[in-house]
DNA sequence: TGATTATAGGTAACCGGTGTCATAATGTAA
DNA sequence: TTACATTATGACACCGGTTACCTATAATCA
């Protein structure tokens, strides 16, 4: 179990030497620097595509005083999610400098910016990428950006400064799910929302409540039911409004999980789905599809969201510190629809 | 979004000016070394906590010539799985020196073990963590050990080399869904099992065997279906022996997907469980809490394994190298029984 | 043609720590 | 009191790259 050097490492003086040039010679062509006429440059590739030289991060990152870790912070507790950010953001980062290092962390604690700034002046990562719902924390981002460090959020709204952010559109997505079940004729339709924490909560609200406006359907605020985003809060809501004579048709639930928690209750109540209740989810995970009936739910594209946070962070390396900041990138949505969705038979 | 140094930051330089010593010595306080006299290392203490100064992990990779990363290394395409591991091993690394890095790999791939090596060789981690199935592979933990590299293994069977793993004991696991079963009064009991490649597949099939010959039950190969651990192979495997006439009354899958498949098909067949058919999983993964009716499932305390294993590598840095290696450690499963079991009833 | 300016490349210091070894201070035995 | 360990501390090179700066040669201009 003992650990040490690997003495057959080519480092950069051994490249020098071998093509009879200075180190920084070498560097220059690691780097892609000027000055170094076409001869040079291509006897020392030659020599690094020979030895298979590959400069040390370590070293790098203390002589460039940046490392090349991008951090992903994360409140977020879905497993799915986290997945697919980190598959997103990994694919980016394949064949790169950089490495992708974790940072979950929790609102709730005290101190929870301090140990992000800590973490970041520890670390010295080369960039950081904010998910929900800790990416909308404006007094965070704040702070960062005195301390001059890249980042990326990824949010639903425009957040104050709307540079270095991925937009979802959730409002977008919620109001396809509204279409849908406007456009099968439901009236009577309900909403169970996730916590106000979250700006996804009120996008999504919005956007639903925005896309039956359009078929002059107004939400019956009795028919909203203040969830958190758990399987429990969303068999809970179910049960609320299924329990009443004048039930909804229908429920859209903010995320899949609370539409798995009507599933639950709507079973308990002997309810059949699609046929007594349609019901609609947001985020497409697996599990909806695994479900009986197979789920109607809306699908954002998380892992490109990963993968197009850590390109952002990439590119602004390559640009120059002084070009203006990306736009804010937006991806688009669609509505992946199954068998808990059909026309109101009551 | 330029990013200078923050030149905010203290160096060890500054402890030793404002300690009056060299900055050996607080070199010697960091890292616990000997020969400092008790004053002096009080004196340092004192500084170090007033000035809030946390050494470079960078410099100290470079100087020490080994990072603090710990790289865990996965071809398990399950998330829940993932996640699980990942909290685990970052509960383990919080408030340590170490960091979390991902290498997603994938067996198939023809150089897969180049690029393990060449990404081991470049990030020079401190520590490796494997977990199934890529643990198995027996040729490249040699290659690792050739490399004089820390490593952990997770895997379920005892492995050539029994140094550096950690036993899941799927055997256990499985006999205890069996017991279950066969105390239930089942007779006819089927099993789906998982790809040949996973050793997990071989310990909870030889697990669950061993279990009902415990009843004097036999496994009917019939009663055998050679699944994959996803949803469709859970599926086909149930359609498959459902469909005949003598069909069994219950079935354990080797994973929760699986089981999943299995309610899929049971409800497309028009058969209630547990009443027509029970369902055991393995994993207990949070979905089989939520589809209906709640699943019995193994538990595995995948988290825990997690921060055993990460634990491991942490204390391998503080034993000195050559003191034998830890016993490969084995941790306690259990069955959480809910509602899809129940005594046959036909 | 000589002065000016690019261009290619080298030298030395540095990034922030650690190893090695010498030396000073202290303790202990003869 | 001297001689010899033992402990505490510092000087200095080093880890593997980089930046800042300087030199030499070639190209351009007046």
């Amino acid at each position: 179990m003992s650990m040490q050097r690997d003495k057959g490492t080519i480092t950069i003086n051994d490249v020098a030497r071998m093509a009879r040039v200075s180190k920084k010679t070498v560097s220059r062509v690691i780097n892609n620097s000027p000055s170094v006429s076409e001869k040079t440059r291509l006897a020392i590739k030659k020599v690094i595509k020979e030895t298979g030289f590959v400069p040390n991060p370590q070293a790098q990152a203390l002589a460039f005083q940046r490392s090349f870790l991008i951090a992903l912070v994360y409140d977020n507790p879905s497993p799915q999610y986290i997945v697919n950010i980190q598959r997103g953001i990994l694919s980016a980062l394949k064949d790169t400098r950089y490495q992708l290092i974790l940072h979950p962390c929790d609102r709730s604690e005290e101190n929870y910016h301090d140990q992000i700034l800590s973490f970041v002046q520890r670390h010295n990562p080369f960039g950081l990428i904010f998910v929900p719902s800790v990416s909308e924390d404006i007094s965070l981002s704040k702070k960062l950006k005195e301390k001059k460090c890249h980042f990326v959020r990824i949010a639903s709204i425009d957040l104050e400064d709307p540079a270095h952010q991925i937009k979802t559109a959730d409002a977008d997505g919620a109001k396809l799910a509204a279409r849908h079940l406007a456009e099968l004729g439901h009236k009577k339709i309900a909403h169970i929302h996730g916590p106000e924490l979250f700006s996804s909560t009120h996008e999504r609200r919005a956007g639903f409540k925005a896309g039956l406006e359009e078929f002059g359907i107004k939400l019956d605020p009795r028919f909203i039911y203040k969830g958190d985003y758990t399987f429990a809060s969303g068999a809970e809501g179910a049960a609320s409004m299924l329990g009443r004579k004048d039930r909804p048709t229908a429920i859209f639930a903010g995320n899949d999980e609370m539409a798995v928690g009507i599933y639950f209750t709507a079973r308990k109540m002997g309810l059949r789905i699609p046929e007594d209740l349609s019901v609609i989810g947001y985020d497409d995970t697996p599990m909806v599809a695994r479900v009986w009936p197979p789920m109607t739910s809306v699908h954002s594209p998380i892992r490109d969201v990963g993968y197009d946070s850590a390109n952002l962070l990439i590119e602004s390396d390559k640009s120059g510190p002084d070009d203006a900041p990306p736009e804010p990138q937006s991806v688009t949505l669609n509505l992946t629809v199954r068998d808990s969705t059909c026309p109101p038979t009551h």
